[in-house]
DNA sequence: AAGAAAAATGAACGCTGTTCAAAAAAGGGG
DNA sequence: CCCCTTTTTTGAACAGCGTTCATTTTTCTT
């Protein structure tokens, strides 16, 4: 038998991954500790040490996973619609998966890195990008010469900072259930302002 | 003497505020350690725990301390200015207050408390955001039956998350200098949106 | 089967927030 | 002004954290 000492060393990889991702989808990110992720994953703690860097490390592919869930909620979410339509299904479907998923959602920008953020991320975070560039690209105003990709970023990032304040709690106004509400009617909003756009052009 | 005991207790409470404020501004909420906070504010580790419930406790004292200072910027900015200048200046001197004061304006948001918040920090906030909404007022479209408030809440969360986002750096796209045209240019596309729905009521 | 190489282990280290018996300070009465 | 009571301040001690590394166990090669 060979390869026996790197299909093992995998092995562990995923059982710690999987671990810390059900860990902090129960618990959240402060309920990430190594002595727990190493007994739910029925290693010691110091073999969390030869597979990863740091806890951060492990945290980090445990949001991953997180990415490739809400990744899949966005496009299920948005098949078979175009423009604004689309737009609206992708804020909806993001602002529903904050709710469902909340502590795996908060754990996505809680996790703040010491180092810079590597790119197995970003590229996860483009490609999620990437759906709203594609409903913006079949809005008129928005094509090229215009930036596609840092309009894109723009528009998820007011979204995000919606389902964020309002899920944050911390101010008055919207309880939680009118969330879905508050997002459609502020997207509705943003289209108006972009057809407006193209009307002056 | 009397009443020597009360003034006292409420020094130390002042300096431990000052302290735990001044040390979020050098190294961010990660860096509030009890003992260093206790060494800079000449007292006992003990003490902080005969003032302040927790450090939590303590830290949001310290960011008290910010939302004044973000206050009295936001007021500044748009003092002399209405409607959707007085909206644009808002969110202009909002994005630079999160840069100039990075450490700052994180632990605004990085603090997540176990307990509800406490009234006061409600306050403050209900307090700029009636900034935006002395603003939208002065927006046709914008006036009672609407809700104010929760508009105000909504607009601020947009532009809080655009901010949010640049400054996290995890995504591609504009970087964090370009942060006050890629603010401006939203604040612009949502006023196109709130005059092209007074246009069509 | 034996020796060499690699990987998993968990006690130990230095740090954290928090507590609480002891010490210090402040107030009141003779 | 001093003594006694009450209140406040103190910092060593505690439990738990992330992380390390000498030791043990497992795997590979000869």
């Amino acid at each position: 038998m060979t390869g026996k000492r790197q299909e093992k060393s995998r092995a562990m990889r995923e059982r710690l991954v999987e671990a810390a991702w059900a860990r902090i989808a129960r618990s959240g990110l402060h309920g990430l500790t190594a002595r727990e992720i190493a007994a739910d994953a029925s290693c010691a703690v110091g073999s969390i040490y030869t597979v990863f860097e740091d806890l951060d490390e492990l945290a980090i592919h445990a949001n991953l996973k997180s990415l490739e869930l809400l990744g899949g909620a966005l496009v299920s979410a948005s098949a078979g619609t175009s423009g604004t339509e689309a737009l609206r299904s992708l804020a909806l479907a993001y602002a529903r998966f904050a709710v469902e998923h909340r502590l795996l959602w908060d754990a996505l920008f809680d996790l703040r890195l010491a180092q810079p953020t590597p790119p197995e991320f970003v590229e996860a975070n483009s490609g999620l990008l990437g759906l709203i560039g594609r409903a913006l690209r079949e809005i008129p105003v928005v094509a090229p010469p215009d930036d596609l990709a840092a309009r894109s970023r723009t528009y998820f990032a007011a979204v995000h900072g919606i389902v964020f304040i309002s899920l944050q709690g911390r101010f008055v106004g919207h309880p939680p259930d009118n969330l879905a509400s508050e997002v459609d009617a502020f997207v509705a909003l943003l289209a108006r302002g972009l057809e407006s756009e193209a009307v002056e052009r």
